[in-house]
DNA sequence: CTGAAAGCGCTTACAG
DNA sequence: CTGAAAGCGCTTACAG
């Protein structure tokens, strides 16, 4: 029954060395003459030979792994944080435990026991429910000195390195670019405003300042939650009850796209009767009639950046390479849906 | 520097057992009195001890976690299975190891060295490249006994388990959905045309099928490659050389998007002047104007049953419970982008 | 119902 | 540059 596998062992007979030196060569490390290493190293072809992953793991206390923690991986925003992850980690070759959490925090939490559990030599954490529960674990994490790094999500740990966007001067940049436009009547239709949602609060914030930095009186804020049907509704009591309104900015692509079947819906046209911006520059944004112009958030670059990080921390690197907090700020991206009016 | 772990031997201390016992509780086995149990589960919530993985997994020569292989996990279409697979894991407590193959067949082995490795005990295949080079690696592990179960995917051998979907029944079934509605001239956008290719072959045949026998003799055939843009062009052909043409069945949804817009920039509205059919039903299709009628693949649940097939065989259930192929039908989901004529 | 012992397949100082 | 030995933290028959 044993012996069925080919372990270090067999290579070493074979090769007629020790099991060390195998496991030298397996590891590239120095200190092996030339001709053992390519003895072993044919042998190893030979038999096909690959090492246990679990007895390296138990022997070497790392698995080669990162837990991967996503609110919503269906969602097309948060999958490409996704793929910017994988592709830096297959880069360095680490592999990945997926833990899709579907914003429910109990789910958050199991990757946090595959990290207890050792399955995984640290955790990145893109987005997530942000409550408060789960912010406690996270701080409780961090003082037990874990690998984690965290996407997508503020977070008031100063232990843990955040890779983050600024949304305050994206929703300025982007009322500033309707106010330049000539417009003066801009709603704005917002996320969910609970306080663990920074990026809510934040672009509400950036709205508002970038009103009163050109004497805009009108503010007139909405709630969408950052869902596509409320979004809709939300535009529908925009319209009756500011008629005069000639631009909506969104909080984000998808309640845009809500947004453009009320408008349509209203008889009005995008964008000559009003001008939509969008938020977050999805892959819908550009594919929509008419394209949405809006503000892109570079995911792609920020889940690649957070392993980057991470694997980082893994290695040893000097704190420089991780410990460090990243805020990208936003390029503003103009398609068919905004125009300049007077 | 040792010492410093909690493990099952201070665990046992703890308890005043041998490891053995703490062991049994563990893994809930039969044999371990009440009172034995309860004081070990106690002291193992006390000390907060977490079994660690990489033992236990060299111990026990599993891992209790299985690869998943996407194409393309941005991709809507693709997300969706994923989604199913996750849950279905969840369920049954065990993890995921992700491989995004970005349609390299190289990126796809990757996932099978997981499995040489012991890092996985089982995989799951969604799609895939279908290069014949991966055809021979999956034969070659389907002999070697690896538990592996292949989703939306053809391929030849009877000793991988597969879930897939009916693509000649379900083309059928769209264009005769087409027919009845008094449509005669019907042109139909292909994907991918090579062998590996299944869907992609059979979508056709369904096509052609259907117009046989109802003795439609103008068969209009153009390739869009599964691809927006080239659907967009592929449309502009069909519309220059068949003016007449009254519907368009897409064998993908996001080529039917193409199709809208080619279609609007000609002046031409949909339903009213052409019908479009997409296939797919990714979330797409029901927030774009006009909403699009199309055939739906159940993704999440094609996902659930590969992985629960997974799974029973990992778990050693009876043959009956992973073996046997399954293969759904497609709904026709009606929306607004087709109508009657005459 | 419980314990002692062997073993899973590697890595890592320690010698030489 | 290489080998022998101890150890990583569990599971699993085998006894009793």
């Amino acid at each position: 029954m044993k012996n069925k596998n080919i372990d270090i062992y067999t290579i070493a007979d074979k090769a007629g060395v020790s099991k060390s030196t195998v496991s030298r060569v397996l590891n590239n490390k120095e200190d092996v003459s030339a001709r053992t290493r390519k003895k072993v190293l044919e042998v190893i072809n030979e038999l096909k030979y690959r090492p246990n992953s679990s007895a390296k793991g138990l022997a070497s206390q790392r698995t080669k792994t990162v837990g991967l923690v996503v609110s919503e991986i269906t969602n097309p925003f948060f999958s490409m944080f996704v793929k910017g992850a994988e592709d830096k980690a297959m880069e360095e070759n680490y592999n990945i435990m997926l833990a899709n959490s579907n914003w429910v925090v109990e789910e958050e939490l199991k990757c946090i026991r595959m990290f207890e559990e050792g399955r995984v030599d640290g955790i990145l954490m893109i987005s997530g429910g942000g409550s408060d529960l789960l912010n406690n674990y996270l701080n409780n994490l961090a003082n037990k000195d874990t690998p984690l790094i965290v996407v997508d999500r503020k977070l008031d740990n100063e232990e843990i390195p955040k890779v983050n966007v600024n949304n305050i001067a994206a929703a300025f940049k982007g009322t500033r670019y309707l106010i330049e436009l000539g417009h003066e009547k801009i709603a704005f239709v917002r996320g969910d405003d609970v306080a663990a949602s920074a990026a809510s609060v934040d672009r509400v914030r950036g709205y508002r300042e970038a009103l009163q930095k050109f004497n805009i009186e009108n503010e007139i804020i909405e709630p969408g939650f950052f869902d596509r049907e409320e979004a809709y509704q939300a535009t529908e009591k925009i319209l009756s009850s500011h008629k005069d309104i000639t631009a909506i900015f969104y909080a984000s692509d998808m309640m845009a796209v809500g947004g453009l079947k009320a408008l349509d819906k209203a008889g009005l046209k995008v964008p000559d009767d009003v001008s939509v911006l969008g938020f977050d520059d999805i892959e819908l944004a550009s594919i929509i009639e008419p394209a949405l112009s809006t503000l892109k958030q570079p995911r792609y670059q920020m889940g690649y950046l957070g392993m980057e990080k991470l694997i980082n921390k893994l290695e040893g690197k000097p704190k420089e390479a991780y410990a460090e907090d990243v805020i990208f700020e936003l390029e503003l991206i103009e398609r068919e849906s905004t125009r300049a009016i007077k």
